[in-house]
RNA sequence: GCGGAAAUAGCUCAGUUGGUAGAGCACAACCUUGCCAAGGUUGGGGUCGCGAGUUCGAGCCUCGUUUUCCGCUCCA
């Protein structure tokens, strides 16, 4: 089966069986959002649940909090967020190259620039030792004409940047022939200001408000707090802060269902080390959060690292986890050493010192940073489509079966009588009745026992016990596995320690160590 | 953002030169059956993505718009 056609289903699928749904669908969606259903909410529960256990249940030295989604302004003037994420940007329509408006022009006053020092260049050495600089360009017909031509784009320039206004930065680049430097042309779009940031407005009263944004990741929310947990909750470096959270990106472009959303969540885990040895961590994150990954027993082909050539300006070493998808390997998670740029930002912007006391060396420091940074949706999307089979069987019919991981099914435990009477309904409903304070479980009577297994396969649910005219006479029930078809008998006593061995979080985290 | 394609029932799709919408699966009720998508009867569900235009008449033609997919592009 062609790639795309996995994809393609399982957008079908998770519609279908209530994963994900467009937002807004009577209102003919909103663009790259999307809603989680019945059985995409429980999924992603158990996604976060296990990895928040693994963070904070087992490691003594990381907690959790759960900071707000606003934050103060300043916060993102710190980052570095508001310069990065507000450009004007103009295409060139031949080569689709995207550029930045205002480097296409700071790049034109350059040229002037450079014409003046060809100019002077060429001077001097026709008049060697003799040549006055100073008083070359104070007369020079040609150097005085490129100086008031960068000067008076210097002037137009800045008045368009001060004002905002874009066309008027579309107008100079037209005025001023810039082309693009790889289809040589002018075929230039209009400029647009892309804000990366979704803002709001705090305060009720339009003259009072202040401007805010949604945050754009949630790191940051954990380094303005960072002193506040070392400090309240007594943690000696090295320690973590892990939070799980939404975060709003205006992407411009936005593709592959859900994973790139303009509202997603994030699972970030802040590691906070002395200076210098945030590489030997870096090495044990990389390590540990992998090992995390495998443990869901997908195989481990469909895992690689990415280590990043090119370094943000904050971090000094950086790789991805990519995960194999339906469209190609894909950054499901990040982990990146961060230096102490965030922390010192934090410092210089509130003018506060976020220093740490470290009592074993009598001294004070700015930590350095390790990040480990997830998409939950994006694992969500990578659980699916790894899960995602369809089986060819022995009587050459096809069966759609979602095989998760049994800790992370939506569902764990389907109860069917095999027929609608002679008192297995009711004897059903009594095993459920016990059973749903362990497990989500669900009743099904309706159609053949057959077609009952396959819904529960395309939901993803690991086992189906079915209450037979036996059942009334023995208290045994048939065990069914999804994955192996096969059927067991056991007892109604049993089922409680059986499954719950097999489908809880703590089993799959005790893989972990 | 550019170029291309598409949008009809919960899902997958038909729908002829323009004449008031169908199938399979799914869903609900009942009958029959009873361990891997059985059969029968009946029923619910669509202003054909949205808005204009052309026409006596638009699911079909034209324009706009929204959403999705593919290729570029972008991606702290």
């Amino acid at each position: 089966m062609a790639q795309e056609d996995v994809f393609k289903k399982l957008v079908s699928h998770c519609k279908e069986y209530g994963f994900v749904f467009p937002s807004s669908e009577i209102y003919d969606g909103l663009g790259a959002v999307y809603d989680y259903a019945q059985m995409g909410v429980e999924l992603k529960n158990n996604i976060k649940q296990y990895w928040w256990q693994s963070m904070v249940l087992l490691h003594e030295n990381i907690v959790g909090i759960d900071s707000a989604i606003f934050m103060h302004p300043t916060i993102w003037k710190a980052s570095g967020h508001v310069d990065a994420f507000n450009d004007p940007l103009i295409d060139n329509k031949d080569s689709k190259k995207r550029y930045r408006a205002d480097v296409l022009i700071e790049d034109q006053m350059a040229k002037y620039d450079e014409k003046i020092n060809k100019e002077v260049a060429k001077a001097a050495k026709r008049f060697g030792e003799a040549f006055d600089e100073a008083q070359f360009r104070a007369t020079n017909a040609r150097v005085l004409e490129n100086q008031a031509k960068k000067d008076a784009l210097h002037e137009r320039f800045a008045k368009a940047l001060n004002d905002n206004n874009l066309e008027e930065l579309r107008q100079i680049i037209l005025d001023e022939e810039i082309v693009c430097p790889i289809s040589g042309t002018k075929n230039w779009t209009e400029v647009r200001q892309f804000n990366l940031m979704f803002s709001t407005e705090m305060g009720s009263t339009a003259d009072g408000a202040m401007k805010i944004y949604l945050r754009p990741e949630t790191a940051q929310g954990i380094f303005v707090n960072y002193l506040n947990v070392q400090k309240t909750g007594r943690m000696k470096i090295p320690f973590g802060i892990a939070q799980i959270g939404k975060a709003f990106r205006n992407e411009i472009v936005v593709r592959q269902f859900i994973f790139r959303m303009r509202e997603f969540e994030q699972m970030e885990m802040q590691f906070f080390v002395k200076p210098g040895t945030e590489l030997e961590w870096f090495a044990k994150w990389k390590e540990t959060r992998l090992k995390w990954h495998k443990a869901l027993g997908f195989g481990d082909d469909h895992y690689r690292y990415h280590d990043h050539d090119k370094l943000a300006h904050y971090a000094n070493a950086a790789t991805d986890i990519e995960f194999l998808m339906p469209f190609g390997f894909k950054e499901v998670e990040g982990i990146h050493s961060r230096t102490n740029f965030d922390l010192s930002q934090h410092e210089k912007f509130s003018g506060k010192s976020i220093k740490y006391f470290d009592p074993e060396i009598n001294e004070s420091y700015v930590p350095y940073v390790i990040e480990t940074s997830i998409g939950v949706d994006r694992m969500f999307l990578s659980i699916m489509s790894a899960a995602y089979t369809e089986e060819k069987l022995e009587n050459g019919e096809t069966r759609v079966v979602l095989k998760l991981p049994a800790a992370l099914a939506p569902v764990k435990l389907a109860v069917m009588p095999l027929v609608k009477k002679d008192g297995l309904p009711e004897k059903a409903r009594e095993i459920i009745n016990d059973l749903k304070f362990h497990f989500n479980c669900q009743y099904d009577e309706k159609d053949s026992i057959g077609k009952r297994y396959r819904r529960q396969d395309a939901i993803g649910t690991p086992y189906c016990i079915t209450v037979d005219h036996q059942t009334l006479e023995d208290n045994c029930v048939t065990l069914r596995n999804r994955d192996t078809m096969q059927q067991e008998r056991v007892a109604i006593s049993e089922l409680n320690n059986i499954i719950a061995d097999k489908v809880s979080i703590t089993s799959l985290l005790k893989t972990l160590q």
